[in-house]
DNA sequence: TCCTGTGAAATACTTCACAGCT
DNA sequence: AGCTGTGAAGTATTTCACAGGA
């Protein structure tokens, strides 16, 4: 078995959290096909991706509900708690602190910093803001290893790399910056402006001719 | 020429905001090299990207940096102004009317919704929250074809069918739910789990054994 | 019969490498 | 000399289609 491939790995959370659903609607035993269905994504592909990791399902019958989750949700390592540090306590920081959607998924936000003074102390979602002095000694004491960044863009490099130097390994930036990390460190950027910016092109042309 | 692949179409926005970032700097003239450097992308696959579009460089100098950028505006339609409803003014609802990212990359905020009675009315970021009920007649009135849901998960299925209903063409989802929409309307989700998620997979394997 | 797991085929995307312009 | 634009080669990813188990 070679290396899995990145598309696989990024298709198994929205499996993982349809099979959620699947469980809280009391479904025992779903299929490619009805995963698939629900999704958007073709059967073959669930089938395969899967077999990357293992064989899950039953010939003639499909996939235990909560037996596939569970293999999931260690495959992604979310078998344990992740303490994540959120740099930036902005709106977005503030939004993204009290997010109620990370709990239940294996992550907890245990430490907010900003580079701002005067945010500084402050609270934001029960916890208080600390000075990016800390970071190094927070990060070591709370086993931090993934860290979201909510700064200005101005401030983003600088922020990652000083979290890349207290050897966070993975980076969640929704600054809209191209940023680097070195080797071994993992960055993942969100970004709606992107986003956007693509579906605009489609508009465009969409005028006149809709398929 | 053929269709245009839309991982090209996702690329755009990228080099557009680069190309911004050089303008700034005072910087003329690029070239698929330099260009590359900065965003982590092979000079093949910028120059090949762009020829789907035109050819908009000179041999043996690169890009001009302004010339480039005003043709990606055009191709991806920011040769205009978007206007843009927000439907949720939550936390992260709110958070993304205030957000000043938007304004200069061609879209502006022009209509808040929530499906709570108590927010209606409220005020956020400048505008007044209305009613699912105006949604129709603002989505005309303003030309709205694109929107962004910032709902809870159980609501947002029916808020999606509601845009898609009045005519929305395009819609950015924050809520963490496989949505469906008809043929022709298009759908991005922006969803930080699914990153986080697909980092710890490859965190779990890094104990040991980083490259 | 129904549905998985998987090689093989098909398609999509990226990179190479070079002719040709400045 | 330097760099674009682009067919052709090389990879990666998706889909097909079917053997075989429940």
């Amino acid at each position: 078995m070679s290396e899995i491939p990145e598309v696989v790995v990024l298709r198994l959370p929205l499996y993982a959290r349809a099979l959620e659903l699947l469980r809280q609607e009391g479904v025992e035993v779903i299929s490619s096909q009805g995963l698939g269905a629900r999704l958007q994504v073709t059967p073959a592909q669930i089938r395969k991706d899967l077999s990357y990791f293992g064989r899950f399902g039953k010939q003639g019958r499909g996939y235990n509900v909560s037996g596939l989750l569970g293999e999931l949700r260690q495959i992604l390592g979310l078998d344990r708690e992740w303490p994540i540090a959120v740099v930036g306590v902005g709106r977005l920081g503030g939004a993204i602190i009290s997010y109620p959607g990370f709990g239940p998924h294996g992550f907890r936000v245990v430490a907010a910093f900003d580079t701002d003074p005067f945010q500084i102390g402050e609270r934001a979602g029960g916890l208080v803001v600390q000075s990016m002095d800390e970071l190094k000694s927070t990060v070591h004491e709370k086993g931090i290893e993934l860290a979201v960044v909510a700064v200005p863009p101005s401030q983003a490099q600088a922020v990652i790399d000083a979290l890349v130097d207290c050897g966070v390994k993975a980076i969640l930036n929704y600054a809209p910056v191209a940023a680097r990390v070195p080797q071994g460190v993992l960055l993942r950027e969100v970004d709606p402006v992107v986003s956007l910016q693509s579906m605009t092109f489609h508009l465009k042309s969409m005028r006149g001719g809709p398929s």
